[in-house]
DNA sequence: CTGAAAGCGCTTACAG
DNA sequence: CTGAAAGCGCTTACAG
């Protein structure tokens, strides 16, 4: 209980061999005697002996730990990029410490000494949201990082995000292609290339059709935002028939409002799609066809990149694009021929 | 950039006087000279060092770290308790470190030793589906550890909990002074104090009314389960009037089936409640009537209740029961004369 | 393959 | 109030 941990010195002193051997037996940087090995092993595991990482973290320089900062988690998207952050680092034999961060100044100071005061080796900025003065403190501290599903037009950072441009142009042209002429953008922030990129998306794909937005508005990525333009849109003289929503937990504002206070119709009076996938789309109450973030690959993409920084400190930086999905579901209206997508029942099954 | 990181003796050569002197200024243990101690702040900011918390861990004892285990953070819950969590943990010094724990018995051997080679000061278990083996291994430890939202008959661990028996008694209580008589209950899971405390109150409630429950079933928090046994309800010849559910994710399952399957109107034809008061019972889709977790009352309990037994090992472990609240919105039917809380509207402001 | 030695960057008695 | 010294539990050249 309170007794004292068992250490290396304890270790050797049983096994009869000097700490150093413990401690080659647990980091195998040497060979070391299978036979000697074999008993040291065995004395540890009787004593309960587990390895001081702090220790191991003073004089190897690496605290295998990563530093990964959000600014919340409201957002299911978020709480699952975590936990599968997580595992993935978790298997290569770093632990994770969080660090929520509010844009005000001086919590963004606080955020970069308590990471560099920790001695993580590697960063992972994960929040739209985060200010770019954080970014540039953090680069500046010359811990490696990468920026997940954040872009940002800074060449020097390494980031790993969907292709949002190809996302918005995925969910427009089915739009298009379902016969829809006037449809609307509510966009993200223009502060985050996230939802720039996806805007641009729309607009391309807008122009080669050689159609104009009834609106492309900018929500900040929140919903209240996106339901009181929602309201806007529709109080207009003509209002438009289709809405590309920048995420999925603004669309879900968006189809309330609609069916809610406006009393329209899903998919009939107005197509909605969303962007994420996030784990509610696929609700009966939403039914929201999406473009779905691939998070899986994100993850490992982010995992791989900052593990490659911190091996090798003089890599040049990487932007990693993931393709997204369209998930086709009840919210939008089909274009001639095709048929929804098989997906949205199986998604369910973890919750 | 690459440079190696300024440590406490290159501060005190700048500043003229011993290493002891610097770490005295910085950990405040004994007192300095004020000049000199403003004569090593001013050549610390200069240089920009930062005390190196693996090295002060390696001698003190404490890591200033904390290890929060959760099984997963789809539910926003969680993610907002987590959240919380680090940021009053941070608050008191400490950093938060996360470890993501499946059921298998491999998976919790791997954590507790996590736990341990990391040297976190404190621990928070605080997921309801955690294995109870992990809370012994946890225990047998010797580190301070705390259940957040996760009963336990066990006297011999600390835990705060919202108090489940009482919020099971509000939630149907006020299903029976609406006039309800046929109730059912979907509950939680058997295994988690949690939800059998719910339950029990609900039970309690019926009896004081003399009533009989028309149904009583473990739903495993699952949503889909939930889905399910609502269908099997309404299959039966004579269906409940009104559904207790022992939390707000399954709650949004039911009201989904009533509404798009059952075409039932909530709550002229069913009142439902649920339970936590998740960011999204108050969106209209849902306008769900729940009791609500006093989530910060919680959080600052937990964080207080771990700190205290950091502080004092002997300390006897304590249960704190934070009382819930009923919030009260559309889907469920009002008792005579009593109106809606006026709560509803104004919790959305952060989304 | 292995032990003695030095050292990672701090904290904390111990003298003064 | 302050410096010299020892030590926290490891890793890593260095000899052998």
């Amino acid at each position: 209980m309170g007794s004292a941990r068992v250490t290396a010195s304890d270790v050797a002193k049983a096994a009869g061999v000097s700490q150093p051997t413990v401690s080659r037996v647990f980091n195998r940087s040497t060979a070391v005697d299978p036979v000697k090995a074999e008993r040291v092993r065995a004395v540890a595991k009787e004593l309960g002996y587990i390895p001081n990482l702090v220790a191991r973290s003073l004089n190897s320089g690496n605290s295998f730990r990563i530093g990964i900062v959000l600014a919340y988690l409201k957002n299911g998207f978020f709480g699952e990029a975590l936990q599968r952050l997580s595992k993935a680092l978790n298997a290569r034999g770093y632990s994770v410490t969080v660090y929520f961060a509010g844009n005000r100044s001086d919590e963004v100071n606080a955020i970069v000494e308590d990471l560099l005061a920790d001695q993580v080796d590697g960063i992972v900025l994960a929040s739209i949201s985060l200010s770019n003065e954080l970014v540039t403190r953090v680069r500046k501290s010359g811990i490696p990082c990468v920026l997940f599903n954040r872009g940002q037009s800074d060449p020097d950072v390494s980031m790993v995000t969907a292709s949002n441009f190809e996302g918005g142009r995925l969910a427009t042209d089915f739009l298009i292609k379902a016969g829809h002429r006037r449809i609307a953008h509510l966009a993200g922030w223009r502060e985050a290339l996230n939802g720039v990129d996806r805007k641009n998306g729309f607009l391309a794909a807008m122009e080669a059709a050689n159609l104009k937005p009834v609106a492309c508005i900018d929500c900040h990525f929140r919903r209240n935002v996106a339901m009181d333009e929602t309201r806007r849109l529709f109080a207009s003289p003509k209002p438009p028939d289709a809405i590309f929503v920048a995420n999925d937990h603004m669309a879900f504002g968006v189809l309330e409002v609609l069916r809610e206070e406006l009393a329209l119709r899903v998919p009939e009076d107005v197509s909605v799609i969303g962007y994420d996938d996030a784990p509610m789309a696929n609700w009966k109450t939403f039914d929201l066809t999406t473009v779905r973030q691939p998070l899986h690959r994100m993850i490992e993409a982010t995992a791989t990149l900052l593990l490659n920084e911190i091996q090798d400190n003089e890599r040049p930086h990487e932007k990693i694009e993931i393709p997204g999905e369209l998930i086709v579901r009840g919210s939008a209206r089909l274009p001639e021929g095709q048929i929804r997508s098989a997906l949205s029942a199986s998604v369910d099954a973890q919750d």
